[in-house]
DNA sequence: CCGGGAATTCATCACTTGCAGAATTCAGGG
DNA sequence: CCCTGAATTCTGCAAGTGATGAATTCCCGG
C-alpha cells in the first residue's frame, strides 16, 4: 500500500489540527465535535489527532486558551479615567467577538460547552474569576470585588448567550453602539456603584 | 421467557417516563441524555420511551414546555405599581430556580440544550420572545419593547449561567435578596428607563 | 550511507447510540 | 368467552464513538 508512511517536505499538521479542533470545538461544543470530524476538516488521519494531542480532552484544553493580555487591557479600559468604562468595557468585548475572527471559536467553544463539560465549565470560572476579570474589577472596586466580578460577568455572558449563542433578536443584530449605550451604565453602576439599595 | 408482555394493574408508565426525561434532560443536556438512561431511570424498557414519544426529539420538545401564565405573572410584577418592577422580576424569576424543583430541570434543560440544539434554542428564543418576556414588557415600556426584553432576558440569561449552571462563585450561594438589590435596578432601567445615554 | 526517531496511515477493538420489529401478556367490550 | 388493541420486553441492527497498535515512509545526525 503507497499510502501509508510519512509525507515529504515540512508539515504545519499540528497546528491545522489545532485550528480545525478550535473551529468544531466552536461550532459544535465538545461532545459535538468529534475527533474524526476534527481531523477530516484538517485533511488529516484521526489517529494523527491523539498522536500530537493525546486524548480529547487534553486536545480541548491545549486549544481552548485565550491569549488575553489582562494588563493591556486593564489599561485601556481604565486610561481614560473612571467615568465611561462600564460602556468601554463593553465596546471591547463586543469588539472582540465582532472583529477578532481567532479568538471568537475559543468563545463560543467555551460557553457551548460549559453548560455540559466541567472542564469547560471550569475555563469560564476561571475566565470570570481570579484569572480575567476579578483582576480588572479589583483594580477598580475596592468594596465587594468578587461580587461586582460576578455581576458584571452575568451580564456579559447572557450578552454573549443572546447575541451569539442562541442569535436572539434584535440583540443579535444590534448596533454595537446601542448596546454600549444602553448596558454601558448597568456595568457601570456593577463595578461602581451602590450595591445595597436602588 | 416469563417477563415480556404487559404488566397487571395500573401503569403510570409514560409520565414517569415523562419525569425521568425531564431530570436527565436537566442535569444533562439533550445530547448528554441518552434514552437508554431515562428509561433505567424510569425503570422501564427504553422501547417504551419510544413507543410513547416517538423519536428523541419529539420526547424533548413534549417534556421541556415551561408552564408559565403570562397575564398572572404580569399582574403579580405590576400590581404594587411601576417602581420596584425590577427587583420583583429578579425576585420572582430567582424564586422559580431557588423554589420550584418541578420547573427547574426543564429551565436547566432548556438552557444547557439551547447552545447546541436549534430546537432547544428555539424554546428559549420564545422564551424571551413573543411567547414570554416580551409580553410583560410590551406591557410596560412602549418605547422600542423589543430592545428592551432582549436587554432584561439576556441579564437573565447570565444570571441563570453563572449561578445555576456554571456555578459561580460567588454568585451561586449568594443571598437572593442582594441579588435583587443589585439587579433589580439596572433591570428597570432596562426596563423604563432612558437606553440611549448614559 | 545508515540507523533511530518522527510522521502518517490502516485496521480494528470495545462500546454506545437511536431506533425498529417480533413476540408475549394483559385489559375490556361484545 | 373470545378477540381486538394496548402495554411490555427481547433482540438486534446500522452507524458512530474514542482510542490503540502495527506497519510504512520520510527526515536528519552521525
Amino acid at each position: 500500500m503507497a499510502h501509508s508512511g510519512r509525507r515529504p517536505g515540512e508539515s504545519r499538521t499540528r497546528e491545522r489540527i489545532a485550528t480545525s479542533a478550535q473551529e468544531a470545538f466552536g461550532e459544535l461544543g465538545f461532545d459535538g465535535a468529534t475527533i474524526r470530524l476534527i481531523a477530516a476538516r484538517a485533511g488529516v488521519d484521526p489517529a494523527l489527532v491523539h498522536h500530537y494531542f493525546g486524548t480529547k480532552q487534553r486536545l480541548f484544553l491545549s486549544v481552548m486558551n485565550l491569549p488575553f493580555d489582562v494588563a493591556a487591557v486593564k489599561a485601556q479600559l481604565l486610561g481614560p479615567g473612571l467615568p465611561g468604562v462600564g460602556g468601554r468595557l463593553i465596546r471591547y468585548f463586543l469588539s472582540v467577538w465582532d472583529e477578532q475572527p481567532s479568538v471568537r471559536p475559543i468563545l463560543t467553544g467555551i460557553v457551548r460547552s460549559a453548560t455540559t463539560d466541567p472542564d469547560a465549565a471550569s475555563l469560564l470560572r476561571d475566565f470570570l474569576g481570579r484569572q480575567g476579570l476579578f483582576q480588572l474589577v479589583g483594580a477598580i472596586a475596592p468594596d465587594r470585588p468578587e461580587l461586582r466580578a460576578v455581576l458584571v460577568g452575568s451580564q456579559l455572558i447572557g450578552l454573549a448567550m443572546g447575541r451569539y449563542i442562541v442569535g436572539i433578536e434584535p440583540l443579535a443584530s444590534a448596533n454595537p453602539e446601542d448596546l454600549v449605550a444602553a448596558i454601558g451604565p448597568p456595568i457601570e453602576r456593577y463595578l461602581t456603584g451602590d450595591l445595597g439599595s436602588g
